[in-house]
DNA sequence: CATGAATGAGTATTCATTCAT
DNA sequence: AATGAATGAATACTCATTCAT
């Protein structure tokens, strides 16, 4: 008897998932260029062809890994905002933020190696700038309620500290104080000690 | 009769310069993988084999590349040193950083795209560690002499922030707002200003 | 439904036999070094991809291109020792790997090729020397049941004439007295007559 | 002042022979195809530039090693046949080539090398054969004079087994018996021993 | 006579992608 | 849905040969 409807939209899920999720790693771990489409099949358990049936290109790959950890880290971010009031959330963002980093570095090793290739950003830069706009809003907003008289500028100030601070710690992740970076950059714009 | 030894230098010079600067040029502008070695040698106006005769390989001219690189930033930061008394050296690193970012920004985009590749930093990491640690070892030593309490945890920061100010500024030049920046970096972190 | 494996192995076997057997034929038409990958594939008429699909390179093709004929050859001399008794074989082997001459002379053109060949022979040299003392160890064998008195120095000697007169014919077929000198040889090293 | 006319040529001489001389052992050391023209300027000391005002080819380089290897096998050969008497020859003949072979087992593996390779065979081919006819004829008489019956088939033979003894010493120099087996050659066609 | 910088066609090999089954 | 055989354009690199000096 053939699988029913449901049952392939099951198995579809899965699959797709696992090639998403080897993409994910290789990509972070070798970098996107030096990864074969067959390694990923490989990885995921699965022959090549298959893939394609997911994944007409290996950049559409790209988009789709990209986009999978975009969707992470909106949805840390606005679990936080939803679920905060504001004046409190900025510690909690940046706890949020540098929790997944701590997690998992490669995460957001991958997210700098797709941000740093000029062929990449080709494709993805706008989405790139437009999401670093909201975030920053986001900061803007409360470094406002933290009484803060340039929240702008504070806003630039801070996201450039967070994005400094993950860099260094992934070129060298054991020296790196990340704590003690948080702690300092959290007392520094005014948010709630957490 | 052959060539002087003298004109065969000069030639030589002449020669691996315009590699290099095509090299540097198209590995900012694409990517290292997706930069031939022939639009390497075409873009210098020689042949390939030619190219083959100065660097023996990709990667070597990679490595050369990112000598390059680093020679001119060494350059820049040693000036500074060695002209300036202690305690006066913080902002005028920081606005030799800055001016460099801003009158050549291609120049640091490689930089960080060499960095954040897996593939590269196998070859590159090492040294690339062993440089950041040695400019946050000046930063230490000028933040002590300013009176910070903990000179190696704001080294820390500083470096963070600086790292991340370039990222968002290559991000985004047109509205990243540098100047504002780089005075509140000086201003929080004691340098006398400029 | 992809195919079964059976008829994959199907497949495989009957691509694999075509590429071996241009191999072979190119190997010892034009040489080892001047027969291109390109070329083989092309007379196996199938495409470069393929051929590295079946074999890893073009050192790996001439290795099995060598098994080949070397399973080939065993293969002939073993079915001699194993349906003949001792006392009877050595007329019988000679008759062997000349008959094996007269009909596949670029066979034997391929061996020599290989074996002469001071970057091939870095490769399989040691195959080579095994594979020699091996046959010599049948030959001393029979010439110690023939009655000789130094069957070691006998067997080189024998050794030497069959490698010598195989030569000599590849040199030039038409004109060399093959048959008189097997049985010129056969008398000389007492086998029985055939 | 300029070099005479007969210092040049003087000059020509020697830088000729060191061509010929890096040629050769190279060519018996890595093969034909596997050596550089570079390697072989390189290995006899001056420019690849200068190489081609001795030799406008690496096959014409090819061909004028073949001819000295050539010469040299001839000389000797010549030598002997002049300064003996007939009847006295063949065991001198003997001792002549496996003397050379013993001595300079490269020159001989060079040999071998070239007759085996195809695309060097289209080109020397003839000479080979018409070489090797000659010293054939030499045998023939020296057989006819030591009562040999049938001495046409009797240098076939011996040729051969000449030919077989090289190749194998050449395969395996330091178990191969080569006095034993000359020694033999030397009985079995009945030259005066020496 | 002498040099070595310069050329570019040619080679082995890889890899994204397609397709018959 | 699933397989892996098949394709061929593209890539890094080599090397015989030329040529200005």
């Amino acid at each position: 008897m053939p699988r029913t409807a449901e049952q392939n939209e099951q198995i579809r899920a899965v699959t797709r998932a696992a090639i998403l999720d080897s993409a994910m790693r290789l990509f972070a771990e070798k970098g996107y260029a030096t990864t074969t489409t067959r390694n990923i099949a490989t990885e995921a358990g699965l022959s090549v062809g298959l893939m394609y049936h997911y994944f007409s290109n290996k950049e559409s790959l790209l988009q789709a890994v990209f986009d999978t950890v975009m969707a992470r880290i909106d949805e840390a971010i606005t679990a936080v905002l939803q679920n905060n009031p504001p004046g409190e959330r900025l510690a909690l963002l940046l706890h949020t933020i540098f929790d997944l980093l701590a997690g998992e570095p490669e995460f957001w090793a991958l997210f700098y190696m797709l941000r740093t290739q000029p062929a990449i950003m080709a494709v993805l830069g706008d989405d790139f700038r437009q999401r670093t706009a909201s975030l920053r809003g986001c900061f803007i907003e409360e470094l406002e309620l933290a009484g803060q008289t340039a929240p702008e500028l504070e806003a630039y100030y801070l996201y450039s500290v967070i994005e400094g601070a993950i860099q260094q710690y992934l070129l060298d992740p054991t020296n790196y104080p990340l704590a003690d970076i948080v702690e300092k950059m959290i007392s520094q714009f005014g948010g709630k000690q957490t």
